[in-house]
DNA sequence: CGATACCATGGTAACGATATCATAGCTTTA
DNA sequence: TAAAGCTATGATATCGTTACCATGGTATCG
């Protein structure tokens, strides 16, 4: 291993100079700037960043955890972060919580092992505990898609009440009454704020009665076994309304599997779009939310917090939902 | 931030004796132990892994550079990965070279600069620079997928040639004669291999004359572009072979725009299958890579190379392929 | 022309942990 | 019972870098 002082003895300079000429700061003349790049290239060197965060104690490294990284979304997210955080000079860690609590406050003491400068979380739960720990540590914290009840911290979301309102008042415009919420884990706010939007729709058309509301959790296999559930009541209802995209896709299996034609028999609308290049024929009616950005503006404030930037009281970004229209949400209905 | 030295004044011990316990090295009496760990949680000490990284010179931090973080082929190795290297107490770091030989190369440097322990590599490339890069830096590599020729180094992949040859010879038997391949780019062993697969099935059917080859890259979009540039020749091949899943999905929707049936008009078959959860009716007939293991197999190899249990030479591990019949290639054709 | 500012460079200490060696009491063994 | 081995603990040096302070030369200014 070559070291700065092996730098340092071939420029004929002190450490402390091949230093400055590395990171750019101080003075340096121009020669002695050219002496140390051409011992830096003969001698191969590569800097130690454990030493130089040790002293320094900025590693300029991010951290971006969340739930489910086989989700599109939370990949597209993770593409947003990860173009942003480069372009100022940051690396980012990945961590993958599986929505578990634990799991989360598990990565949570690694990461300020690893002396993080700062994180991008989306909350496995509404429990502030891992917050709070980052927090005890000076680890400044930014939620993204998710918020969390009486935590001090920049978060970036999208307003999932409207967005969830919006799908569910297509539904009714095209006249369904009886129309099923398929969500996520009751303590996550996204999957709360769905089932509001989708309840302030139906009450707004009068249907406040008809209210048919399952909560489970964001995956596929769960979104199959709550259609499950759903399709098997009496009268079963003619849409669906599912809270993200996995959900949807598991419902759908449930309705082709039972025989049912979408959108013909029940019309199907949902949260958060599948990407592209994954997908041969867009099929969904769903309100996507701007991962990417989310993923961009999220690490911009975590940074400008990190740079001293950022103004003393947090910020809550409130990024649009576009509602892409589709087949699975069907024609006028009756 | 409190240190290894507040811990020890607390438990009236020196920071060597802290540091015992932590790390369960050397003799600890059971008071001493309980003592330190009271102090430990009192104070809520969390130990710092650069200065511990620094002195002992392990970072217990692998790192996975891949070429396509959005292709749930890789995300599935990466579970694979992850899993096994934190069940021996590694952490990951994930890098996405986007398929360009220069960012594998900066993305190198990065991590020698980070001083990771090992790297797992899917190569950008056939040029062995980034390989002989982290070699010259006592860095060990595994290459997972793909290989590259006069390389020293672990290698886990699959049997691409056979894999290509058994879904050409599916398409034959099927009574194919115009088969075409839509592959990756050239210099990639993959993209090689599976050419070689589909020539040898066509050889051996006396079909030598009716090669129809097509290199590009792995992507939905270049498998679109690959489609189109076949399918406008005078007589168009009955049936298409697609290097990897994106390609397929590629040369699918072209196949649905240009209003052709598959399988009835024309037959499809690819590599690399999509994961459960993303897929509502599986419909690709593919050559499905164990990708999972070859993440953990890789990462085994790795470890063992890191703790010395490695023989010296180096092993060359190669996963079987399984092939998984659905509606794409469709029935007897003619 | 002395004061002030800027340029260029270096010495020393410190970041927070562990490797290495040392010490000393106690137990086992031949 | 002396040698050897185990248990328990500590002192010191060091990993590779940068923060901080210091030095001296040259340019600028009132």
């Amino acid at each position: 291993m070559t070291t700065i002082h092996d730098v340092a003895k071939r420029a004929g300079v002190a450490p402390i100079t091949v230093s400055r000429v590395i990171n750019n700061t101080g003075y340096a003349s121009q020669e002695t700037r050219e002496r140390v790049e051409t011992a830096i290239t003969e001698l191969g060197y590569i800097p130690n960043v454990l030493a130089r965060s040790l002293r320094s104690k900025r590693t300029n490294t991010l951290a971006l955890v969340m739930t489910d990284i086989t989700n599109p979304f939370f990949t597209v997210i993770a593409r947003g972060v990860e173009d942003t955080a480069s372009e100022s000079g940051y690396t980012v860690i990945y961590c993958n919580t599986d929505e578990s609590e634990t799991g989360e406050y598990k990565y949570a003491q690694i990461l300020a092992q690893k002396q993080v400068d700062g994180v991008i979380l989306v909350p496995a739960c509404s429990n502030s505990k891992t917050v709070e720990f980052f927090q005890s540590n000076n680890i400044p914290v930014v939620l993204i898609d998710r918020s969390i009840p009486d935590v001090e911290t920049d978060v970036v979301r999208c307003d999932s009440v409207s967005g969830a309102y919006q799908l569910v008042k297509l539904l009714i415009d095209l006249g369904h009454t009886r129309i099923a919420v398929l969500s996520g884990p009751r303590e996550i706010s996204t999957a709360e704020d769905r089932v509001t939007g989708y309840r302030l729709a139906l009450a707004e058309a009068g249907l406040a009665g008809n209210e048919l509301v399952y909560y489970g959790s964001f995956t596929q296999a769960k979104g199959y076994d709550l259609a499950v559930q759903v399709m098997a009541k009496t009268s079963p209802p003619t849409a669906l309304f599912c809270a993200n995209n996995f959900i949807s896709i598991g419902a759908l299996k449930l309705l082709r599997d039972s025989g049912l034609r979408v959108p013909e028999d029940v019309a199907l609308v949902g949260f958060d779009d599948l990407p592209v290049n994954m997908v041969i024929d867009p099929f969904f009616t769903v309100a996507a939310q701007p991962a990417y950005e989310m993923g961009q503006r999220g690490t911009e404030l975590l940074i400008e917090r990190l740079t001293g930037g950022a103004p003393d009281e947090c910020q809550e970004v409130i990024l649009p939902i576009e509602i892409i229209v589709r087949k699975s949400s069907g024609l006028a209905h009756f």
